[in-house]
RNA sequence: CGGGGCGUAGCGCAGUCUGGUAGCGCGCUUGGUUCGGGACCAAGAAGUCGGAGGUUCGAAUCCUCUCGCCCCGACCA
């Protein structure tokens, strides 16, 4: 491409309302231009970048044997009737009507709509396994939309959705798109790790999110430094304590064990509490009134920890959490938030629950159930009897790893990229997708979904590929592979080189922008740097004059000179030498989910 | 949905408090000088001041309503 003739408008300043890298480098360098809140233009070299990844995507998931269909954006509510989505979905699910008053949805996943298609065809165990997917254009009316590319309500995404005989099949099914996966996403170039997710209220026995590490993710998860255990830190285990995780500390208020009530007037939080006494964080029980199903409870963590609600909902086994309101915690407990401890008397039937680090703890610090005061020296054990213990906190970095118990969690901050999902028959059931076997019974199919966010593929590769300048791509999902820039667009020989490079690298199948426009060279390598295409040539009348050219791959601080003979030889090999580098990433071997 | 902020030329912004001919930088057009990391000079084009209603002799500015966008939080996968 011509980039006299191309429709490339890049901006010298970001759009005021771009926040995060990847979304002023997109907007910058002439990928996308917002249309509404979380919506996208994608011009042509942004839509060049989105071909790219579905290729790839493509070629992957038709290796690992699924196949390309496409299902309607606009969806009929009686299909999510008959899955009870319709009423679950929140107004995240935009609904419209037809010129009928027929009601539809813009389909934000498809699960309905392949269960219908396969089972309106598909009877036999004969027919089966299946595996189909498709990539087109979704819309979720995200509440808050944010970040460009990351988090939009339209977005790109392959779903795909397998079918199959039996749990084993279909277990199968999902290692072999968690193996291809792994592939994509290293064609991609990115930095990713396979994460442990929540299987949450579907409640399959296996999930996996694919998350790209990334300073601006919104996820946090951890990864242990010897093992390939990673996890969400909501899903993160936690290892079982091998001392208690308070103990009586050197002096003042930390090192008594005899119980006491301190006066602590107005300290409410773990931080002033502990300013106030002289104590350390650590010396503190923090503790948090829950409401799990209507009924209140009592959770305590060391002051410093965080509680996470799946862990407490996993121990308690309710199906609803959440932090209780003021009045509830006066009503529960009465007294307000701050001077909550767990050593009576509490108003009405709580139950107690302490993170498995408790157990044990002495010398500790926590609130006196009475305004304006702490109670020190408590001794779990010996304060609180009925109480009982469960993992209740966060995992942290620097947590000892549980899975191979050598190994220490380092934390991430992860961007969703890829979410892999055994859904067992939670949709086939419902829906009546059955197969006969091989005994003659009728049974549901059993499915897994896997989705891959592609538009978010491409927001994740530059979070992570993108210097000062702009962005660096990996030459896979680059929108061009080489940039020609000549230097001086009024010098006869110097364009008659460019041009000459331009048609040799074409003729070989090199995808080429060809910079030729009547702008000062300055203005060029500006440009070039922030589209980020890996591969710059720079033709100038200085070098020329020498019989050379100045390669300089973007991520490279500084140009080499190559003869002007040979040069289409020699870039198109390093093309192909960058391309199969990734290649090979891809087929070297990874983990499994296990 | 709660809290906060912002809508003025294609982009970034000033002007709004204190009403009186709509400005600056970048970009764009034309001419000239330049030409290896976003040049300089000169001349130009371009804005229903988000929209509607109101107050006023007069509204970008004050009042009411409304639409849109961004940020923080909660929510969801």
């Amino acid at each position: 491409m011509r980039l006299s003739a191309a429709f490339l408008p890049t901006l010298k300043e970001s759009p005021a309302d771009a926040q995060v890298v990847s979304h002023v480098l997109l907007a910058r360098g002439g990928y996308i231009r917002q249309v509404a809140a979380g919506v996208y233009n994608f011009l042509p070299l942004g839509w060049r970048v989105v071909r790219k990844i579905e290729e790839i995507v493509r070629q992957e998931m038709d290796r690992a044997g699924a196949q390309e269909v496409l299902m309607p954006a606009a969806v009929p509510a009686k299909l999510w009737q008959e899955s009870g989505r319709w009423e679950q979905y929140g107004p995240e699910l935009l609904r419209f009507k037809d010129r009928k008053g027929a009601e539809f949805c813009i389909g934000p996943t498809h699960e309905e709509v392949i269960v219908e298609m396969v089972r309106r065809d598909t009877s036999s165990y004969r027919d089966l396994p299946l595996n189909l997917y498709q990539i087109q254009a979704k819309f979720r009316d995200e509440m808050r939309p944010r970040a460009g590319l990351m988090r939009g309500r339209e977005f790109i995404m392959k779903d795909a959705y397998s079918f199959d005989v039996s749990d084993e099949r279909a277990l199968a099914a999902y290692d072999a798109m968690y193996a291809a996966y792994a592939r994509i996403f290293r064609r991609c170039g990115l930095d990713f790790r396979a994460v442990e997710a929540d299987t949450g209220a579907i409640g399959g026995s296996r999930s996996h999110e694919f998350q790209v590490l990334a300073e601006s993710g919104e996820d946090a998860i951890v990864a242990c430094d010897r093992c390939t255990y990673a996890a969400n830190v909501e899903q993160a285990e936690v290892a079982a304590p091998t001392a208690p995780g308070i103990v009586p500390g050197a002096a003042g208020h930390a090192a008594t064990t005899e119980r006491a009530q301190v006066a602590t007037p107005g300290k409410k939080s773990i931080e002033d509490v502990a300013a106030f006494l002289g104590v350390p964080q650590t010396q503190l029980i923090k503790a948090l009134v829950y409401m799990a199903d209507g009924k209140p409870v009592l959770a305590l963590v060391r002051g410093d920890r965080g509680l996470n609600e799946v862990a407490l909902k996993k121990a308690l086994g309710a199906k609803h959490v959440y932090l209780a309101r003021d009045v509830e915690v006066v009503d529960a407990i009465g007294v307000a938030p701050g001077f909550v401890g767990p050593v009576g008397p509490l108003r009405g039937e709580v139950a107690v629950w302490a993170d498995a680090e408790l157990r044990g703890a002495r010398g500790a610090v926590c609130g006196a159930n009475a305004a304006d005061a702490h109670l020190v020296g408590v001794d779990v054990e010996r304060d609180l009897p009925g109480v009982r213990f469960a993992p209740l906190r966060f995992a942290e970095p620097g947590d000892r790893c549980p899975r191979c118990g050598e190994g220490t969690y380092r934390g991430f901050k992860g961007i969703e990229v890829g979410h892999v999902f055994f859904l067992g028959t939670k949709y086939s059931a419902p829906m009546q997708c059955d197969f006969v076997d091989e005994q003659g019974a009728t049974k549901p199919m059993v499915m897994g979904c896997y989705g891959i966010g592609i538009t978010r593929v491409a927001a994740a590769a530059i979070e992570q590929n993108h210097d000062a300048g702009g962005i660096c791509w990996p030459i896979s999902i680059a929108p061009y592979e080489v940039e020609i820039v000549a230097l001086q667009a009024g010098d006869v020989a110097v364009m008659a080189a460019a041009q000459a490079l331009y048609d040799g690298l074409r003729a070989r199948g090199v995808e080429v922008l060809f910079d030729d426009r009547d702008e000062r060279p300055g203005a060029k390598f500006k440009d070039a740097d922030l589209i980020g295409v890996p591969l710059r040539v720079a033709v100038g009348a200085r070098s020329l004059k020498d019989g050379k050219l100045e390669l300089k791959a973007r991520r490279d601080a500084q140009p080499t000179l190559i003869a002007v003979d040979g040069a289409v030889e020699l870039l198109a090999a390093r093309v192909a030498e960058e391309h199969q580098k990734l290649r090979d990433a891809a087929d070297a071997p990874w983990g499994s989910p296990s």
